[in-house]
Parts: structure tokens; C-alpha cells; sequence
DNA sequence: AGAGAGATGAGAATCTTTTGCATTACGAGT
DNA sequence: ACTCGTAATGCAAAAGATTCTCATCTCTCT
């Protein structure tokens, strides 16, 4: 249950923590931003800060519970952690996400850095296009 | 010379235009911010307002003079165009940027993106990692 | 139940980027 | 070169996202 996630985290089991957490397991889309939580609790009836928001989604992400991604638009959005690393294809059109995985590509990112150096630590690919989907907006 | 560009960009060839660009051809490093722009021409000398650099980026940027860049950090950066594509490697303890370009994964993410339906527009490939630069903070 | 460390919410503060507006500087045409 | 209309500029205010301050609450442990 999520109190284990949260208390394996080092983090007291306070109700804002584990309405956000509920929230990101049950939440369509997945890749929600700080303000997205805060609405999204706020119009279940929920009573939570804003402040509180953040400061949690970034304990969760240090904890490794959740992944931060900064998505063009000047606003990172969240999304729970699965486990397993993915990347994402966004449509500039209507902000749909996609997601996948390509050994290929995490391979050669590993011998890249090697290359430069460097010890890899993370990485973020991302892929902008429009999709097509029937009702997404600017198709002439 | 550098008139010939913005003018070819269908914009008009002012001082504030002409200066930022020259100190992004001069500019070590490559890879800076709108406020790094507008402090060096201030120390330079230079009049000039933080708001017209910003907007003379996002048009260099839109004329395809520059690229524009969200690395991790809540701020843009922005950096010449030389023409060829490439990608980044970031070092998160010095900031030290180093740029690489692999055919191999430039492929494989045409393919991704057709194999999603979108219509590849633009990507965005960073790698985050500790150099090894002797100079660089954080080595134990 | 009680104490203490840690967490919360509200609002202020910060940081980056954009916008409104009065003033100024290009540059096409003379 | 001179004039004029339009586009561009600088400043300050505004906006958007995120962080911080602090008084008040709430877990957790005993
Ligand atoms: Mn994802
Ligand atoms: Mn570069
Ligand atoms: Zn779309
Ligand atoms: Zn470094």
C-alpha cells in the first residue's frame, strides 16, 4: 500500500502525501504538472496548498517515486515511476504523450558519454511532432 | 556580414540586433541565457534592455539564426546556428556543455516517431553526467 | 496522552519571460 | 540628404512557475 512507498521514503505519512500519491496512480493523463495535482485534488474536494504540491512532488522525486520531465512550455510535469525508464514523443499540436523505449538508442547514449568522458547520470529524449490522431487540432 | 542575415531574416538591421548577434558569434561559451546575453553587452558597454534581447532571440530563433535550448535549470539557453544538428551532454556538477551528433540515433528516432504516427517536427536529446575535467567541483 | 520533530497552508518572495506603451531609430521613397 | 510611416526599443509593470517564510498543525515515538 502507498503508506509503505511513502515511510520506505524517509517521509512522515501525512494525508497530502498520500492523496497525491492515490492521485498519480489512478491519473489519465499520467504526465501531470504541479498545478495539474493541485486542481485535480482541489476539484475532488480535497484540502491541500499548493506549496505543498511542490514540495512534495519534488520529495517524491528524490525518492525516486516519481520522474520529473521539462517539457517545452516552461512548466515540468510528473508522472509515477515505474520502474522502467521510457522516453516520450510529445505532439506540438495537441499535447498528447506518448511513450517508448529503444535499446538501440540507450546504448549508444551510454557509449557516447563514455566517449565524451563523462559518467552518465541521466538523460532526456524527447520527440516533437504532430500526431494523427483524428481530433487533434491544425490538421488541413 | 552579419547585416546580411538579420536583413535576409525579414528583419530590420538595428544596433540591438547587430550586437547580440556579433556576441553570439564571439560568445565562449556557446551555450547562454538571455540574462548572460544582456549582462556581457551591458559589460561590454552596450545599451541595451533585457526585454529586447529577449524578444531578438525568440526571433534570431524563429528565423532559424539560433537554436534555443531547455536544459535543467528553469532557464533557456540559446547558442548560434552552425547549420548541423547536434546534440548535448551537460555536466551537472561544472555545467560544462559538450556536443555530439550520432547518425545512428538520429535514425532510430525517425523511425520511433513513424512508427507512432507524428510527423517527426524537432527533438530534443540531453545527456545529464559528471565530467572528468580535473577543474570540475565535486570529485572525491 | 504528551513531547518534539517534521509537515502544512497561506501568502509573500523570487526568478524567468512576456507585455504595454511612450519614444526612438530604420529605411523606402523623394 | 530629408521626410515619413512603421517597426523596434527601453522601461516598468505583469504574468507564470516555483520556492520560501512562518505560524500552526500533525505524525510518530514513548
Ligand atoms: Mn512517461
Ligand atoms: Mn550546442
Ligand atoms: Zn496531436
Ligand atoms: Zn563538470
Amino acid at each position: 500500500m502507498d503508506n509503505q512507498e511513502i515511510r520506505k521514503a524517509g517521509l512522515k505519512v501525512t494525508l497530502p502525501r498520500v492523496k497525491i500519491l492515490e492521485l498519480l496512480e489512478a491519473s489519465v493523463p499520467r504526465h501531470v504538472s504541479a498545478e495539474d495535482v493541485y486542481k485535480m485534488l482541489l476539484e475532488k474536494g480535497e484540502e491541500i496548498g499548493l506549496a505543498t504540491v511542490y514540495r512534495v512532488l519534488t520529495q517524491f522525486e528524490t525518492a525516486g517515486l516519481v520522474t520529473r520531465h521539462n517539457f517545452e512550455g516552461g512548466h515540468a510535469v510528473f508522472e509515477l515511476d515505474r520502474g522502467e525508464h521510457h522516453d516520450h514523443i510529445v505532439c506540438v499540436l495537441c499535447g498528447k504523450v506518448e511513450e517508448f523505449m529503444d535499446a538501440t538508442i540507450e546504448e549508444r547514449q551510454k557509449e557516447i558519454a563514455a566517449e565524451h568522458g563523462f559518467e552518465m547520470e541521466d538523460h532526456s529524449l524527447i520527440i516533437y511532432g504532430r500526431c494523427s490522431n483524428p481530433s487533434c487540432p491544425g490538421r488541413e
